[in-house]
RNA sequence: GGCGCAGUAGCCAAGCGGUAAGGCGUGGGUCUGCAACACCCUGAUGCACCGGUUCAAAUCCGGUCUGCGCCUCCA
């Protein structure tokens, strides 16, 4: 299988450090607020490559941190007059929430950086003796310069960086020695969270969380490290910085970026406010639609937010569950395959065998999506009422086992009807029987009212809340 | 200013050297009381533009235009 890795720029065969096993770090949200729609691409996308992993045998070790100490936490917990770890549980609980809605599931591992504190002091230590590393009146910076390897992910030459630095300092960091040096340690200033450390009460940089989080759980190399492109440079530019000269070790043999959720052809962002909540989306959507949404491009491409695509993704989605549910209802009969369904069967694995050159293509899900419509097709045209049941289930089952892949449940939940909607469905199909279709029309329109479809199949009347 | 990415039908989106997948939408049809579902038919002589390499280019090279991202917290 072969995977793009931003390190190389360039798709290459995957192979992991240990067989069978793969360590997998994704850098999680900073909890301060709800999750926006732009925050759960790479969740989503992430989710999928692991879910595609362990389809192919891979045991994953899968770490996602939350970041919940850090300036816009303190921030929001002042506004609000409530300590930052009320702000950031709270944050983590709703995350969680949204993860699950969206089919996230949960990572092996979900590190806290305030849990790991020992752990960064302990890295920041090793770096200062290292030489990586200085203190400046309780703050410590580590010097870019020191590090060889420095701008290896990002492309970006240090020089360059030094003499054409933007015009913006970052407050409080005027006593590093290069601009392109960057914080480790910083003091506490009056009421913020703080630990004890050889250097300062303080609390840590943003990046030695994840240099430390990810050695602390998955070891000092690591096959693959993955967050949205904007992290390329500076913080997993840092993070290799940090890491390697600690640990003397590569650190991450992949790396894998995604491009963003745009709106309106512009970056979605919290600073820039023109952001969408899961949250919002939620209310209009069913999250599958979301997370299928996010599949139909390739997780390198940018892609576009909008109303009309989310109708698509939605009317495309509702075209394969429709597809499967039928397959579920129909009548089947015990019996071996005769020759014309044994094609359809081989023609079945031959989708299998697509959709995986699909996702082994650098996770290609807009591609994987592709073969799952023509599948579909294949299957409305051939698989109904009378045929054998090993092809009826080789179906379904193999349904099962894609749609899971990108995460998308087939098995859509029960709802139940209350006794009064029940009994309208009940006279209404008495009319239809009695040919009396204005009363029929009727009940159907006061249904639909009251927020109930009616389809009228050959397999029978079925109904959706609309 | 430096470094990147992208431009494929009405919309979205694969393809990345061998002659344009798939979805949504549109229009026509089949089926069924009607509707919906499903199925069939319906789409780019052409892949931003201009040159070049090649037997062959949407795919490679050079240039132009346009959009976007990173260089500052950010998925």
């Amino acid at each position: 299988m072969k995977i793009f890795n931003t390190l190389t720029r360039k798709k290459e065969e995957f192979v992991p450090i240990n067989p069978g096993e793969i360590k997998m770090y994704v850098c999680g949200p900073t909890v301060y607020n709800l999750i926006h729609i732009g925050n759960a691409r790479p969740m989503i996308v992430f989710d999928t490559v692991r879910r595609y992993f362990e389809y192919k045998g891979y045991k994953v070790n899968y770490v996602s941190n939350f970041t919940d100490v850090d300036d816009k936490i303190i921030k929001r917990a002042t506004e609000e007059n409530v300590s930052s770890s009320e702000v950031s549980e709270k944050y983590i609980a709703e995350v969680k929430k949204d993860m699950a809605s969206l089919n996230v599931r949960e990572a092996t591992t979900h590190p806290k950086a305030t849990e790991e504190i020992n752990g960064m002091i302990d890295m920041i230590n090793t770096l200062i003796d290292a030489g990586f590393a200085y203190d400046v009146d309780g703050t410590v910076y580590y010097e870019a310069g020191k590090f060889k390897g420095y701008g290896k992910l990002s492309g970006k030459n240090i020089d360059e960086l030094e003499a054409g630095h933007r015009e913006i300092k970052v407050t409080g960091e005027e006593g590093k020695k290069h601009s392109s040096d960057f914080v480790l340690w910083k003091p506490k200033k009056e009421g913020e969270p703080s630990w004890k450390s050889p250097w300062c009460d303080g609390r840590p940089g943003w990046h030695i969380e994840c240099s430390v989080m990810a050695k602390r759980y998955l070891g000092d190399e690591i096959d693959i490290h993955a967050g949205g492109v904007d992290l390329i440079f500076p913080h997993h530019e840092n993070e290799i910085a940090q890491s390697e000269a600690a640990n003397g070790k590569p650190f991450a043999r992949y790396w894998m970026h995604n491009a963003f959720l745009n709106i309106d052809g512009e970056k979605m962002a919290k600073s820039a406010g023109n952001f969408l909540l899961v949250r919002d989306i939620l209310k209009q959507y069913d999250p599958q639609v979301l997370r299928f949404f996010m599949l139909s491009a390739h997780y390198r491409s940018p892609l576009n937010f909008s109303e009309e695509l989310m109708e698509s993704s939605k009317n495309g989605l509702e075209r394969i569950l429709n597809s499967y549910d039928r397959l579920t209802e129909i009548s089947y009969e015990g019996r071996p395959l005769n020759e014309e369904e044994q094609k359809i069967f081989d023609a079945i694995n031959g989708y299998i065998e697509r959709f995986e050159a699909a996702m082994d293509d650098d996770i290609n899900t807009a591609d994987a999506i592709s073969v799952i419509f023509e599948l579909i097709k294949l299957l409305n045209i051939n698989v109904k009422d009378g045929v054998s049941d090993i092809l009826g289930e080789k179906a379904i089952e193999t349904l099962d086992t894609l749609l899971d892949l990108l995460g998308i449940k087939t098995v859509r939940e029960k709802e139940i009807l209350d006794e009064e909607i029940e009994k309208l469905i009940m006279e209404r199909n008495e009319a239809r029987k009695a040919k009396d279709f204005k009363k029929a029309d009727e009940i159907r329109d006061k249904l639909q009212d009251m927020g109930i479809s009616l389809l009228d199949t050959r397999d029978g009347v079925k109904w959706k809340r609309t």
